[in-house]
DNA sequence: GAGTTTGAAACT
DNA sequence: CAGTTTCAAACTC
């Protein structure tokens, strides 16, 4: 799996930084050590300047494609990939694409001059993405608007899965808006996309930037997470690789009508999660859980609805998976990436690793590891902090940061909406909630810009962000 | 691989 | 906020 990296310094991101240099998070060195503790965390903290190699990503602006390039993320092998794949849903997000306050063109604005001035190619001449191997990795003007409807369509879902996970297909969504899943998942396009005409690439970072704030402005939630977990630690989950976690829930609940929730065109199913009072859907039959209160049914009967396919390898593989689970116990892992990842459900979705994997985990498989895990466990248990007192200063809007990731937003389900928009009031953000933020940081060095102080002083860089 | 179905996202 | 359209994934053939 080769994820493409946030390669903000060649997006731009590079020279917004550049000058702050010992702002920028040394996470990203992080990344290259594959195993962290959190002494280690806590000593690269405090070494802001340790190398030069640091100071190339942002941490807050790290993408989490970001990934993908560090040896840490080599580790991430098919197996790893396997119990992203299968327990989790995905991405976090509450905020992959760290918003920006600067960048305020108009989006569309935005794209059509990239398109004028770059109607046929990669958009913008001379700048290139950095692919891991260049080889195998189009140009992106490749990618871009050629159209190419030949392309390799993700069907390559099972061998090609050893080359990472299967990316979006998209056409006319230009991947700046919540059908791809990319970009709801808050990465890059890459190489592996099949995508046309796609904006979602560090070369139009300020158009992706932009889109997104716009998508987040009218649905503060829309990089959420999808499905939520409540509260089980995430080695109990891991003990349970067979089992719904009934407090898993899709945030917002499914709307089907035809497939009962038996396939994946159900959120909550793809989520391998149950459905809920929240969801809309007709003739529940989840197999995860039933909307109206039916709990989950045996893996088998889950396997049974949705793919038998990989029985076999699967059972393998979830053991191996349920290992590695265990092998990410908050203790041995630290965040080693802003991937701002929440929590993601631990959750087993009826999809084989080595099969089809849901959509959406395509993602997860790629940034599945310790970070959500670890992430799951800080929101988790600190939740119940004090978060009334830090932050307070903080002007990043509240709906970016860590606090109202989908964890904490898990009162914010909107029973009956067809659209979630919730206000920020809705959010569960309450002012004083800023506090939460704060203590989270504290405990997750690897985002430093998290500490708010750096925000507010670059304003239009990615360190700004939050997690925001 | 093409075509169809589905439901989320976006739009009106 | 509800209805409609657009979109891309999931699925079927």
């Amino acid at each position: 799996m080769r994820r493409r990296c946030l390669t903000f310094e060649l997006a731009g991101g590079s020279t917004k930084n550049s000058n702050n240099n010992s702002k920028l998070h040394p996470s990203v060195s992080s990344l290259s050590s594959r195993k962290f503790t959190l002494d280690d965390k806590l000593s690269i903290l405090s070494k802001p300047e340790s190398s030069s190699s640091q100071r190339v990503l942002p941490g807050i602006g790290l993408h989490l494609n970001t990934l993908a390039t560090t040896p840490s993320d080599r580790m991430v092998t098919k197996e790893t990939l396997a119990f992203g794949k299968r327990f989790i849903s995905m991405p976090c997000s509450t905020s992959p694409f760290p918003p920006i306050t600067a960048v305020q063109k108009s989006v569309n604005k935005s794209l059509d001059v990239i398109k004028d001035e770059h109607p046929t190619g990669s958009g913008v001449p001379g700048l290139e993405v950095t692919h891991d191997d260049a080889s195998e990795a189009p140009a992106d003007g490749e990618n871009l608007m050629q159209g190419s409807p030949k392309k390799k369509k993700r069907k390559s879902e099972n061998g090609g899965e050893s080359e990472g996970c299967k990316r979006c297909n998209c056409k006319k969504s230009k991947c700046l808006k919540l059908y791809c899943e990319c970009f709801a998942a808050g990465i890059y396009c890459v190489e592996p996309c099949s995508c046309q005409g796609c904006f979602n690439k560090p070369i139009h970072e300020e158009t992706v930037l932009a889109t997104r704030k716009q998508i987040e402005s009218r649905n503060p939630l829309a990089f959420a997470p999808k499905v939520i977990r409540a509260s089980k630690p995430v080695q109990d989950m891991a003990e349970e690789t067979n089992k719904t976690p009934a407090s898993a829930r899709h945030k917002r609940g499914c709307n089907c009508k035809k497939s009962s929730c038996l396939k994946k065109y159900c959120e909550c199913f793809q989520g391998g999660v149950g459905c809920s009072a929240s969801c809309r859907c007709e003739g529940c039959k989840n197999a995860f859980g039933r909307k109206d209160g039916a709990e989950a049914v045996h893996a088998e009967d889950i396997m049974d609805v949705s793919e038998k396919q990989q029985d076999e390898q699967q059972d393998g593989q979830q053991n191996d998976i349920a290992q590695k689970n265990e092998h990410y116990s908050p203790e041995s892992i630290l965040p080693i990436t802003p991937s701002f990842e929440t929590c993601r459900p631990f959750v087993k979705p009826p999809f084989p690793s080595s099969g089809k994997p849901p959509r959406s985990s395509a993602l997860s498989a790629c940034y599945p590891t310790s970070q959500t895990l670890r992430r799951c466990e800080f929101l988790s248990k600190p939740k119940t902090v004090d978060h009334s007192n830090s932050l307070a200063n903080d002007d990043t809007p509240e709906i970016l940061r860590c606090d109202a990731s989908p964890n904490n937003s898990v009162k914010i389900i909107s029973p009956n909406g067809k659209r979630v928009s919730p206000p920020h009031g809705a959010l569960g953000i309450s002012p004083n909630r800023k506090g939460g933020r704060k203590l989270i940081l504290k405990s997750i060095p690897s985002f430093p810009s998290l500490n708010g102080d750096v925000s507010n002083e670059h304003p239009a860089s990615y360190s700004s962000d939050p997690l925001s």
